[in-house]
DNA sequence: CGACCGATTGACACAGCTCAAATGAAGTGG
DNA sequence: CCACTTCATTTGAGCTGTGTCAATCGGTCG
């Protein structure tokens, strides 16, 4: 049921960026998954360039290593997130992917997905959609990384991750289980580990956020958006403008930039 | 002439990522570019959503905004790149175009550009395979922004641009005609102009790179990417291991993480 | 010549880093 | 059930990279 789950919320994400056939949904379900905890932290290199993973439970993230031992991690994945799904065409373009706490992830041949999108055009533009909206949170990412002092930085974090959470159907209550370490938290915003707790206390201080070894929850939405000038905007995947004429185009699918 | 070189900039950098035939060729030839002047620093937003833009001569940059006025630019495109390709398809996803100095920008109907690609799958693979780069560069931005301090990071700016510059046939020497404002420094790598000048002058001083106005010379190539930590591995187009079966597959294009 | 814009400098303030040590929580083995 | 280890969080103190503010300088253009 665990990946009964894992579907869903594929699903659940794909239906809100088109409109999906019965056929559409078996081609998601008939995927050949192979599921397999992977423990906190480790790396998740399983027949890489060959396969590709979807986030069952939990988190993973992609990485980068610097000299001096720097990190910095550059993508997140959440549930019903696929990762590494680039490698096989331009493996020079691949990232460090690992597991952020303890997750649930489901491997599969990129081979059996691709065909899955070359049957469906409508899942095919899902996935599109899927990729500008990974683009633009790289951008966003920059920006963060850019222009806000610590405590907007790892706000957003918090404001992105819940956003994107419950557009798959979870932290509806803005509660999040997560057992991330304040070390993956300063990789992910650029910043030292100690100053990741102590802007964590801050969070906790203003009563912004009760977060733990296990759990993350946001107390006051609505204060901390404000403080991250977050928008959810570039988080959405519906087609605002949908025009007959381009439903059928996989072709204009990654220029984006 | 004009015109007539950046078809071949393109064309370039294509034919490195596929293999392309003169139907192929005639399909780029045959877009109908309507190429204008843009000031330096304006806005290129003509026809936003409904056209994308090649960049011709000098360079473009999407940008974001926070408040107190502050800006990220997020992006960068150089000679032969397009820019503004998914506005048509998320609208949400869109990021500010402007130039970055005084620029040749040829706009077209993204209708245009998608028809080329449906009918020619070489191209497709083309343009995923960028959008797949555009991704690697983007994460590599955050790296910079999160991982390298100030020096480092304008250094590894410099180096991208030049290596960029040079998959399409410029900065063969290491030389580039070049109108930024250190302001724009500034922006793409998150510090203050104060700062930036500062750092210009640094990596003067290093004898590392020769920048005023108009133009950036890169003095000792090997020193600067030490100092950046760069290397363009993230930047290759090529396909290492190309197979048949993959050749005509336009769906995976965006999965891109 | 004046106006304007970008580059440059200097002085000072502060966010965030590093180093180092202490505390706490969880698990292991005796 | 108690040492003992291990790993994450927490705290303190001092240092440094970068930001801010405010002038000044220099070139360009009308």
């Amino acid at each position: 049921m665990e990946i009964g789950r894992s579907y869903s919320r594929l699903l659940t994400r794909l239906e809100r960026a088109a409109v999906l056939t019965g056929a559409d949904r078996e081609l998601i379900a008939d995927l050949p998954l192979s599921v397999a905890n992977v423990e906190a932290g480790a790396a998740i290199t399983a027949g890489h360039g060959e396969r590709c993973f979807l986030v069952v439970n939990g988190f993973a993230c992609g990485s980068q290593r610097l000299g001096g031992n720097k990190r910095q991690i550059t993508s997140i994945f959440v549930p019903g997130d696929f990762a590494g799904l680039n490698g096989f065409l331009l493996p020079a373009a691949t990232e460090h992917l690992s597991a952020l706490g303890p997750a649930v992830i489901a491997a599969l041949p990129c081979d059996a997905l691709e065909d899955a999108l070359h049957r469906s055009p409508r899942l095919a533009q899902a996935f599109r959609r899927r990729g500008l909206v990974e683009a633009a949170i790289l951008r966003e990412w920059i920006t963060s990384l850019g222009r806000r002092e610590a405590l907007a930085r790892v706000a957003h974090l918090i404001c992105e991750l819940v956003f994107r959470l419950q557009t798959v159907g979870l932290a509806g209550d803005l509660y999040v289980p997560i057992c991330w370490t304040q070390v993956d938290v300063a990789d992910a915003c650029g910043i030292s580990a100690v100053h990741a707790n102590r802007v964590v206390q801050e969070l906790r201080r203003l009563n912004l956020v009760e977060w733990t070894n296990k759990h993350l929850k946001v107390r006051d939405w609505d204060a901390l958006a404000a403080l991250a000038e977050f928008t959810g905007d570039y988080l959405r995947e519906q087609a605002v403008q949908v025009r007959q004429s381009r439903i059928e185009t996989p072709a204009l699918a990654s220029l984006g930039n």
